[in-house]
DNA sequence: TGCGGATCCCTTTTT
DNA sequence: GGGATCCGCA
């Protein structure tokens, strides 16, 4: 986005930044002291303004380790400070940035002791979280008839969502799980019992990061003003999608001076179903008294009729900032709205518009079909294999969150965190003979030992588990062995204890053979195993395992497939949204609920918003739905709201061809 | 106590 | 199509 061309100079060697950025993100740039709020709308420059007004204070003698620049991804404020680096020099790369949930990481390393863990925590991620919370789910035994409890996924989004918008748990079943509230009691023992067991495991799941962050500046004034002192410049990207805690932080980081900016735009709240308050964005100006409010309207992005129609998709929501979005650019063709006789026609139009489009020359990686949920995309990618056409799919299922890579992690982790039950048992349990039952036995007896993880070799056992145990134990004396710092030496250790089991246990093992590999490869990257471990859980690949990580992925031209949510800030030239169909798009879920409806349809807007030149619709007609047991025929309702002549309206069914 | 097979359920988005 | 759960066998 930013063009490297050689107008951005002036003549004394500084950045012209007049020349490079319209009025209103000018003033954002050179914007000095005090609150700021960038209200940004798709496509209009905000990153653009984001790197500018980074590389505007480096340059104008800010130290770089002052300015704290929290986004969404890690990637997202990696790119950023590479193109601030581009644009001034090298010290960009020094500013201090991430995301909230790393960032409370890295100060929470520094500051354990304060929060009660004097050596240091283990972060779980949301697979964890829900294995601990079955473990106690399951001591409650399987509570009365006609009343079970939630299950295990069901728990942890319940207290997450209670944590996350500051609501007690009776008022979060109440509001969304309205038929558990007859086991309301039980519940809230099992939440108690949750944070207890976290807290003798020194286990911080991602909630946790964030509360204890925000403990952390609220209960020790001298933390919170060394910190507040060392970060004199505050900017957040994507503030709409923050919640409660994430606005507290930023409020008790930037006070007393306020020398904070947030951008965001709030017809693109996404997160709300994880506790995001798009009022973070409406508030901002009650929260920091004398803000400067600046909008970005002008689109760089997509062409006029698409514009046209995202503009109308959002036009039904009610936004409190409401703009209009505009281009320059003349030109472009409607975009198209597409049904088709099935769910399989759907695909092969894909994959014909797709090889007319190759065939004129667009590059695959200038494409992306988008879907709101993983599971959409399917039949598609089996189409797409057929056709030959290579893509890397992001979002849904992560590599990290497979059985065979949560495998290996978790004989790493019981070498650093020898209390980490939730490792052992999956690691013991791997053992042939070795069960539930004898897991928590030969657990206890490691713990008896008090000496980390060797506590295996010298632990009392009865005599029956021994044979098959002798393997796991030779492991953990080799891991023991090699110098700490030996991260990748420790996964392959790990690799070849592992491959006997893998192989015996899934039919594809090959392939998941493959996927080890590549995550040794990430572990050569480290010099520390909690490092690698931290941001494995933090920061995991987000594309699907077998895809993206090696090293030719980069190379080699493909397209890409992602649910929205993974979209989010990126654009590509063609973008295709699958499945408008209501009931899908609107999902079923969302129906009878306004507010989730509302955020589907800031959902398709983000999506539609994401092409450049060429913008395809697609629905099926017809399709008959497992989950709702009904025949799924209309198109999308939010497609209500665009007239008629904004699209160019088709229908699709190869045999016709 | 472990394990494989059968049967019943529900099936979003992510740090 | 995958997980949770139950049951019967080793």
């Amino acid at each position: 986005m930013i063009e490297l061309g050689t107008n951005q100079r002036l003549p004394d060697g500084g950045i012209d930044y007049r020349r490079m950025l319209n009025p209103a993100q000018y003033e954002a740039v050179t914007f000095g002291k005090g609150p700021l709020l960038v209200i940004a709308g798709a496509g209009s420059g905000k990153t653009r303004t984001l790197t500018y007004r980074v590389a505007r204070l480096v340059e104008a003698g800010v130290a770089p380790q002052t300015i704290l620049l929290l986004s969404f991804t890690r990637k997202a404020s990696q790119e950023m400070l590479r193109r601030a680096s581009l644009l001034l020099d090298q010290r960009c790369q020094e500013v201090a940035g991430g995301t909230f949930h790393s960032f409370a990481n890295a100060i929470l390393r520094r500051y354990a002791g304060k929060i009660g863990f004097p050596q240091g925590f283990t972060i779980i991620d949301r697979a964890d979280s829900e294995d601990l919370i079955n473990l106690i789910r399951k001591e409650f035994g399987s509570a009365d008839e006609g009343h079970p409890l939630p299950r295990k996924a069901t728990l942890a989004s319940l207290f997450s969502r209670a944590v996350n918008k500051n609501e007690s748990l009776e008022d979060i079943i109440y509001e969304e799980y309205p038929h558990f509230s007859a086991q309301k009691d039980l519940i809230r023992q099992i939440w108690q019992l949750y944070g207890t067991r976290k807290q003798e495991h020194h286990f911080l799941d991602y909630d946790d990061l964030l509360v204890c962050l925000h403990r952390l500046l609220k209960e020790h004034e001298e933390v919170r003003e060394r910190l507040a002192l060392q970060y004199e410049y505050i900017m957040v990207d994507e503030y709409q999608d923050t919640n409660r805690i994430q606005a507290d932080i930023v409020s008790l980081l930037a006070s007393p001076r306020n020398n904070v900016m947030v951008v965001g735009d709030d017809a693109q709240s996404i997160y709300a179903f994880r506790g995001a308050n798009y009022k973070n964005i409406i508030d901002f100006p009650n929260r920091f008294a004398g803000t400067r409010i600046i909008k970005l309207e002008e689109n760089y992005r997509s062409l006029q009729p698409i514009l046209d129609v995202t503009n109308a998709l959002i036009a039904p929501a009610a936004e409190k900032y409401s703009k209009c979005l505009f281009t320059q650019r003349g030109g472009g063709s409607l975009p198209a709205l597409v049904a088709t006789a099935g769910e399989n026609a759907q695909s092969r139009f894909i994959v014909r518009e797709i090889a007319r489009m190759r065939s004129q020359g667009l590059p695959l990686q200038r494409i992306a079909v988008l879907f709101r949920a993983s599971f959409h995309s399917f039949d598609l990618e089996l189409e797409l294999n057929r056709a030959g056409f290579p893509f890397v799919k992001v979002g849904g299922f992560k590599f990290s969150e497979s059985a065979h890579i949560k495998d290996v992690i978790a004989h790493l982790k019981i070498m650093i965190a020898p209390r980490d039950r939730l490792s052992w048992y999956r690691v013991l349990q791997l053992v042939k003979k070795i069960g539930p039952q004898s897991a928590q036995r030969i657990f206890e007896a490691v713990l008896a030992e008090g000496k980390g993880a060797t506590g295996l070799l010298t632990a009392k056992l009865k005599s029956k588990s021994k044979p098959e145990l002798e393997r796991l134990k030779e492991l953990i004396a080799a891991m023991d062995a090699l110098p700490p710092h030996a991260v990748a030496q420790q996964g392959a250790l790990v690799l070849k204890y592992y491959l006997p089991i893998l192989q015996e246990q899934y039919d594809d093992h090959p392939r998941r053979a493959r996927d080890i590999e590549q995550l040794l490869a990430i572990m050569e990257r480290y010099e520390r195993l909690d490092d690698f471990l931290s941001d494995m859980t933090l920061e995991p690949p987000n594309t699907s395992f077998g895809e993206g990580l090696a090293a030719d992925a980069i190379t080699e031209d493909r397209l890409t497939l992602s649910t929205i949510h993974s979209a989010k800030g990126l654009e590509w030239d063609t973008v295709f949204i699958i499945w408008a169909l209501d009931g899908r798009f609107p999902s079923y879920q969302s129906m009878e609920k306004p507010d989730a409806l509302e955020e589907e349809r800031r959902l398709i807007y983000v999506a539609a918003t994401r092409a450049q030149h060429h913008l395809f619709i697609t629905y099926p007609q017809e399709i008959y739905d497992r989950a709702t047991q009904s025949v799924l025929y209309e198109p999308s309702r939010f497609l209500e709201a665009v007239p008629q002549d904004l699209m160019d309206c088709r229908f699709f069914d190869p045999r016709n061809m």
